[in-house]
DNA sequence: ATGTCAATGTCGCGA
DNA sequence: TCGCGACGTTGACAT
């Protein structure tokens, strides 16, 4: 990745025609190609950009160019969609490249949200006596979804997933490590729970003292509906 | 603007839970607090990102954390919504600050742009004998929208608007300075065309040579249609 | 590869 | 400020 901060002008043509005026920002060439054009504000989504697959023409001005200040002009074309966009550099401030290497990805579950609020709202179905301690309690190595202490008092860490796979286990597995060494919380119980645990998992999980609990989204949703037209 | 590449995992809990496992990435943080995690890949969307308005805290790690590598601790917090961001990081690669300043922001239409596909299919509004050069003709400040040549092969500019305003005639007017320097297309004629033209900018473009030209959309969409439903 | 649908959507308009 | 619709939408999942 090289990272830019650049005096430069946009323009760019293709579904539309935009074009942005002359002012410093930071243009960030991404390792496939592609080009982002970021200012010091606003939300993610860069003022102007060009996605893979693209190819960057960098070349020098022709002498009229040169004199309106431009010193460097990138030209970033798409193959399909014969999209085009033109950065005119007017003065580079900082220049740098940067080794990052393949990014593992995000790993999200929109369903999960919904999941641990209810549980957290029926703390009971983990067993009787049980209360939430409180939800996404961080650890050095990120969120426990849940953590709540049963009728004893002890510490139970609840790992949530759509459809439980040994990699959820795992997960758990590597938090309960960690949260046992602390002895405010140890010894921690862990409970795997899910709306449908793969038997591989389930073993897994029983293998390693974590209890499994399955869960119905469906039931959960209608007494949180229920309590909703309580209220 | 603060950029960042650091081997870092992110964890963000809100309206979902989403987990970033270590790697070496792009921290980019804005000047109204956001924070951006960016790859070496993928569209312009990043991997992780909070909106503004938040706040970001930088912390020591624990000496828990600290055994796991951990050698800083970014958390964004987000007011209105209880979103939470947590960035750890691992080693820092790279940092550097830029001052950016306020953008000018984004000029974009996109009725423009089909007005001006439409305009170089039926590049005869223009007049008799006229052929279209090319869309987006691009010049040192700018693309001019259409470039085009009259029956007797002299150029002719056109900038193109939705509403024809007095901007509009001063743009044009600054490329045909321009495009009037260059030898290989003076001397250049100017065309705005546009739904609808504000007196005062007839007035203005006539008075500096430029011819005026009303387009009737509907009309020169039927004429789309038709060719569509002939070929 | 293609189509459909949700999104931490974002963004801009108008009431 | 809120509601609504478009987006250079992007992204995930199903066919």
């Amino acid at each position: 990745m090289r990272l830019v901060i650049a005096k430069c002008s946009v323009d760019y043509a293709g579904r539309l025609s935009a074009h942005l005026p002359l002012a410093t920002r930071l243009l960030m060439l991404k390792a496939d190609g592609s080009l982002l054009v970021h200012s010091d504000g606003g939300s993610y989504k860069p003022l102007n950009w060009m996605s893979p697959p693209c190819t960057i023409a960098m070349s020098e001005p022709s002498d009229e160019q040169r004199e309106f200040g431009i010193t460097e002009l990138w030209t970033v074309t798409q193959g399909k969609t014969a999209d085009l966009l033109i950065v005119s550099i007017h003065e580079v401030l900082h220049d740098s490249a940067h080794e990052l290497g393949i990014d593992p990805g995000l790993q999200k579950d929109g369903v999960e949200a919904h999941l641990q609020k209810l549980l957290a709202e029926q703390i009971e179905l983990l067993g009787e006596g049980h209360r939430l301690v409180r939800r996404e309690y961080m650890t050095a190595i990120g969120p426990v979804d849940i953590l709540a202490t049963d009728a004893a008092g002890r510490s139970v860490a609840v790992e949530l997933k759509r459809r439980g796979d040994i990699d959820g286990v795992e997960q758990l597995t590597r938090y309960l490590e960690l949260m046992n060494r602390d002895p405010r919380l140890a010894p921690v119980q862990g409970v795997f729970a899910a709306q449908e645990i793969k038997p591989q998992a389930r073993t897994l999980a029983e293998d390693r003292g974590i209890r499994c609990l399955v869960l119905d989204y469906d039931a959960m949703r209608g007494i949180d509906n229920a309590d909703e037209r309580l209220f």
